[in-house]
DNA sequence: ACTAACTCGTACGTTCATGTACGAGCTTTT
DNA sequence: AAAAGCTCGTACATGAACGTACGAGTTAGT
């Protein structure tokens, strides 16, 4: 999507506008999911007019600030050693996801509501596919249950990621407490 | 809410609209949260200006139809015995809490985009206060963990209810296979 | 410098569901 | 059978974003 030289025929002014766009609509959308095109236009110290110059539509805005989320989160993601012991392993990953999952919750629901059916999934297809390489690992080394469906095991995993995510943001649950319980959790989930 | 003598001002034909569009509320909005006032009042077999005379808002249809399927909900729960074992418990527990969540699944996101933060928690205090007792019992049982709070088990637990019926529903876990993998999942949950 | 691209204000048009106003007929109730 | 309560159609007012149109001014590229 943000290919740089593909389209270069976009002027260095025109690129600095879409990325300080981008980046407000990531910051305002994490914190409240309805903001305004009007809201994010000011955020990002620009006019409505030039954000609809770049963005036909909310929905455009809305996938461009998450395919940038999601972009910057593989970056750690991809970094991530997941060789060894798939427990510790999926410590490790938990870690990371949590922090970003946390970070870019109300972003995601932005998303679910805006984008069709199913694309958010879609966007997530790496993640994901990571997640379930590494149960599947462990399921392997017989550290991880098989009983039940590890499609189930993967979604399950993000729901609980994105519970505490809520319980966090409803004061229920102190952050600081928040990736460990998270991490026990996953882990009795895992084991069986 | 409904109670039955309170305002007998009311002629039995308005008596009987009112369960009509509760009832077709009810419906409706499981399966579409997004469901207008118009097409509840056609599905109720009613005029708007019927369903408007009765509730004054869409907010407050909407909350008259959560709290029927709660009232219907506990009439279900409270009749459960959660008497022995707390493992057993849970599992009869469970079974039935899983029918009503996957039912009713929508109507809940309709009522918690509509009504006042935080309403749709406080409504589910009767059933929560159930599943929170049950698993201090299993605590004290010695049968659950307890190096996690009972709060964030007892969140978790929804959570996984809500989940199941978010991949039935999206068709990535069969329908007759979900009471089994919630009842799986909640038990490692919480056994540790 | 000259052109094409970009910015951005003001103003307008659109859409869609919500909720209100009015009023002519039907039911209950007593 | 009279009064009070209900039903419900048509029509309208409201509000909130979204998205478009126009056009004058500014900035970047070559």
């Amino acid at each position: 999507m943000a290919a740089p030289s593909a389209r270069s025929r976009r002027r260095a002014d025109a690129e600095r506008s879409i990325a300080r766009i981008v980046s407000a609509a990531r910051t305002l959308l994490s914190s409240d999911p309805n903001a305004t095109t009007d809201d994010i236009a000011q955020a990002a110290g620009v006019g409505r007019m030039t954000l609809y110059g770049h963005f036909r539509t909310r929905a455009d805005l809305v996938g461009a600030a998450l395919t940038d989320a999601l972009r910057t989160g593989e970056e750690t993601l991809s970094s991530i050693d997941l060789t060894g012991d798939a427990g510790d392993a999926m410590t490790r990953l938990l870690a990371s996801s949590w922090a970003l999952v946390a970070e870019s919750a109300a972003l995601l629901a932005a998303a679910e509501g805006v984008l069709p059916e199913g694309r958010v999934r879609d966007m997530h297809a790496e993640p994901a596919r990571r997640m379930a390489e590494l149960i599947r690992r462990g399921q392997e080394q017989g550290a991880f249950r098989t009983d039940l469906p590890t499609t189930w095991l993967v979604s399950l995993v993000q729901y609980i990621l994105h519970g505490a995510a809520a319980e966090v943001r409803a004061g229920r649950l102190p952050s600081d407490e928040a990736a460990h319980v998270v991490t026990r959790s996953v882990q009795s989930v895992l084991t069986g």
